[in-house]
DNA sequence: ACATATTTTTAGATTGGTCTAAAAATATGT
DNA sequence: ACATATTTTTAGACCAATCTAAAAATATGT
């Protein structure tokens, strides 16, 4: 059986290939995990040894398709323990995420199939991330940051970038919460704020950071 | 942080001291957690220093206060979730034990509490054990083996003493679940088996190792 | 009471997961 | 190309949790 730890490091392998396309490297997963880099190379050849992930001294690891598949899973429950959580508990956004993780790790099929029925089979989760399915696929959804919206595009909020409680707790208080349709008014090229049009609330300014962490879906 | 496997050795202990009111003795212990009795007096040893129990070499453990406090939160996470498995995702009695073993070690105060009301706070689990409250108190319910009851009385299903899945399986079988009324029609002394008549199945004979295993509440 | 049986503890080892400090390999800049 | 910086691995140690085998303490029976 494997272990929490095992599966925390695959999934931050995981996480870490998504954008590289490289072979993930040694400090790159000591920094997901919160480890020393030495701890990492011990579990790299623990992983290797078991077949969950391919291995060569100082050249970096990759999944094999066992551990890609475990991570998926992971991913799976934990976005499903949050929709639950978000959905059933009326847990907020920022709250979510911590129960998850040690949720994401309890052992059984038949009970993720079944959250997933009683939750209605959700594609995503509270903060818009992708729901893979039993096969591990995953909805693909065009998106864009609200940075990349021209003067007087129109979207609807559908998730973001940044996971950060502060960023959550920031957007609720701002009700810029997923489902808001909204509008660009005004690009500032000064600074990159700008200024847009919320339907229930009225005119706002974001800054760049806040635009480059908000993801839209344009129409 | 407590690790699970301390937890479980709480739980383990709570459990022993229940029917004995003495101090638990090691081979006891070993026999519940499934290890060695060598290993539980290396438990011991930590259990004491942290404070969760008072032991003594050759003389058995007891729980202190704090210890108590702990393997009550388990049982009562332990049941609520077995309650939301039965409820809520339609899991038989005999299969909510083993994931309940899992989300009992689940931290969050606030996620219990919200469970606890999603479900209705309920007072008693799928077997029928009572579900302590916040504050630690189980319900007592008056309650009492079929294997007493005398010729002509009746009765309601409300618990199990036994917990396998063979014999939770069994009365799934024979519709001698929780909630159902019995009359004891007669009693066979040569092997202590009974008849008894059930409002929505007719007739039955059940061995003395049934009636001594299924509690009624009488009335 | 004393020999025997049972229970419990200790001794010593193993495995998973972690660390720090030092050594080795790789990358980078002029 | 070579010195320097960075990254990664190794070496050696520690703690939690476990085991088996042997020793010590306690319980039991006649
Ligand atoms: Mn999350
Ligand atoms: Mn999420
Ligand atoms: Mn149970
Ligand atoms: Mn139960």
């Amino acid at each position: 059986m494997i272990s929490q730890t095992e599966e925390n490091y695959l999934k931050a392998i995981f996480k870490l290939s998504e954008k590289s396309n490289q072979p993930v490297n040694t400090n790159a997963i000591a920094h997901e995990v919160n480890t020393a880099a030495a701890s990492v190379t011990d579990m790299a050849k623990r992983l290797a040894k078991n077949g969950y992930i391919n291995y060569e001294r100082y050249k970096g690891v990759t999944l094999t398709t066992k551990g890609d598949e475990i991570a998926k899973k992971l991913i799976r429950k934990h976005r499903l323990w949050e929709v639950f959580l978000f959905d059933k508990l009326n847990f907020t956004w920022d709250e979510v995420h911590d129960i998850a993780e040690q949720l994401e790790h309890i052992q059984s099929e038949e009970l993720v199939d079944r959250m997933d029925k009683l939750l209605g089979h959700p594609k995503f989760d509270p903060h818009g991330d992708p729901i893979p399915d039993k096969q591990g696929v995953f909805t693909q959804r065009e998106q864009r940051p609200i940075s990349e919206m021209a003067k007087s595009e129109t979207g609807v909020i559908v998730g973001v970038r940044e996971h950060s409680k502060p960023f959550l707790q920031y957007l609720e208080r701002f009700h810029l919460v997923l489902g808001t349709r909204i509008e660009v008014l005004e690009i500032f090229d000064y600074d990159g704020s700008m200024k847009i049009l919320t339907e229930e609330h009225g005119e706002k300014i974001i800054t760049q950071k806040v635009a480059n962490n908000l993801f839209v879906s344009l129409g």
